[in-house]
DNA sequence: TTGAAAGCGATACCAC
DNA sequence: GTGGTATCGCTTTCAA
């Protein structure tokens, strides 16, 4: 089958190609009829025939002449992280729905490849990007801002007064996390943390701290800083639960599902179990967390939101309708949850 | 910054559009040089002004005159799945070094939706599609065939002489698995799988039964299918666990991830425990595998090799260097894996 | 080695 | 409502 461009549509029905560009760029109106300057017999005959002719079009061609692409690029550090491709997926979704199209890419936390990756999408003419930044990626984030092409920062910060911003509140994540387990009845609560201070975590911390500040735990405030290196960490994981066994603690926050993991691996090394010796609050998802009984409270992050928002922010700011260029959100803790079907958000 | 065309560099350099064309197309040779035929002093003079411009090739602009996009589809059923968004990022990545961009997408297992992006992408001029076919799409499909484009299918196979193939050997994958539970010294090993058959779970039954037949052991042959619906699925998997352990059964193969968090989730319902009840082997990857002791031993499927071959063999299509078309991989057992190191491959 | 000029297929502008 | 045509930025002959 040969390409078959506007020209042949319109040489086929009789018409000009202009009259055929605009039929194929009408959108329905509420009536079911095209809004656009064409008689409605003529426009139902062009489309009859670019149906049956198998038109599709050349959008090179269109993005060349119009300028627009209606396409955006959506960077992560990993695409195969689930929390990403979670968001990932509604982005997607969304941005069908709106009939944009949209280039995924990792960057592997590289600031290099991020750069690179920028260059790449921007001489495919999107007209917007979503980035999870990573560290030290001011410079490559720059050239957004240089080539003027609107962007959207999701999961972490970084300063510029051109972005827009989908952030979770993750001071709030840490704090209601906290809040939840002091309803419980525990008081000795304690969290473990990375060494390596990026703000989604010690913003958790700080909410954590709050909480019991605000119970008048402030005594027991005690934050385990582990390595980042799975070894390590796990270790270290261990050696934390042995002493706080001694020491009468009651809960854990666990404020990455990494983290979680070493939590459950502690348990298993030691002979601990988790409602007997340890209460948890965990954090993203994990089988894991499911398979326990009853199932492990745990914070989500509410992945669609962010995708939605994200994806209806970025348009806002392609169409040039810049209302709040910051938007906020709130985690969830789910404490109901059951494998296979809607985890149930808990509000109090 | 305004955009700078091939024209503006030309100016600049004073030199004519078709030598910066060749330039900004010229790949490095071995020896560190542009082979192009062009002279170095003016190639190096090119490349500093387009460096100082800010020059960017305007993709819409060449994939319109060349006919070439240099970019390709993959469309799986849900690119939130681990195992697809695994393979996607190594697409992604081969294809990045290849100089190929991806656009991706995810079908849903909707025919419709599969069909749609089809056509989508076909606008964007892309030169192949890596897809895994879900039910019902191959009338879909036929127009991959319809206009020429080359297209590798993942995962799942279809009917279809045009189309490449990067499937996994699930025969194999379950002949393996049963044939480590034999060599452990289990005799009454048993199966548990879903009772919708799709190819890949079929097979790897075929090959469980191949094995045991093999070791004389096809007295023991014993299938359980389960509803595909959650919390049915959940309550036969409890049910078949109670009675098997009445009947003395000593091994199961659980030939999805998620038939074996039912599995998983039997055990702790009826109080039942790993190596000492029952043995598993399992299929994918979870955490869940991992957190056990002795980690539970599982069968993954070569995602990176998927990904690899999927890329190279639609190179290959697309540039007509059509060899092989049809490439079948092994899938691996795992029995030595720790979390957070490389998983060990046993072979026997 | 270099350059002039012809399109690729659509949209935008203007005239009717 | 409709149609003619210049043009987007690049690659690709072809000729010098």
């Amino acid at each position: 089958m040969k390409k078959v461009t506007i020209r042949d549509v319109a040489k086929e029905a009789g018409v000009s190609v202009t009259l055929v560009s605009f039929v194929m760029n009408a959108k329905m109106g509420k009536d079911g009829r095209l809004d656009c300057p064409v008689n409605p017999n003529t426009a139902r005959r062009v489309l009859e025939v670019a149906k049956r002719l198998g038109y599709r079009r050349n959008n090179a061609a269109a993005s060349l002449r119009s300028g627009r692409s209606h396409t955006i690029a959506v960077i992560v550090s990993d695409i195969s992280n689930s929390f990403f491709s979670d968001i990932c997926r509604h982005i997607e979704n969304t941005a069908y729905n709106m009939g944009t199209t949209v280039i995924f890419a990792s960057s592997d936390e590289n600031p290099d490849k991020l750069s690179n990756l920028i260059d790449t999408v921007i001489g495919y003419n999107v007209e917007g990007m979503i980035i999870a930044p990573c560290l030290g990626s001011e410079a490559a984030l720059k050239k957004a801002v240089d080539y003027n092409i609107p962007t959207v920062l999701i999961d972490r910060d970084m300063p510029g007064e051109d972005f827009g911003r989908v952030l979770v509140d993750n001071v709030d994540a840490g704090f209601i996390a906290t809040k939840y387990l002091i309803h419980q009845g525990f008081g000795k609560i304690e969290m473990v943390s990375y060494k390596s201070g990026v703000t989604s975590l010690t913003d958790r911390e700080r909410g954590y701290e709050k909480a019991m500040e605000e119970a008048g735990l402030q005594d027991y405030i005690n934050i385990h800083k582990i390595e980042y290196e799975a070894v390590a960490a796990k270790k270290m994981v261990r050696e934390t639960f042995k002493d706080a066994s001694k020491r009468g603690t009651e809960a854990f926050i666990l404020p990455t599902k990494k983290i979680a993991l070493y939590g459950f691996n502690a348990l298993n090394v030691l002979g601990l179990n988790l409602p007997k010796d340890f209460s948890f609050v965990c954090f993203d998802e994990s089988d894991i967390y499911d398979l326990n009984k009853p199932v492990v409270p745990h914070v989500i992050q509410p992945l669609q939101e962010i995708a939605e928002k994200s994806v209806e922010l970025l348009n806002d700011m392609v169409e040039g309708e810049t209302k709040n260029k910051n938007i906020s959100l709130k985690a969830k803790l789910v404490v109901g949850g059951r494998l296979g079907s809607e985890p149930i958000a808990a509000t109090f």
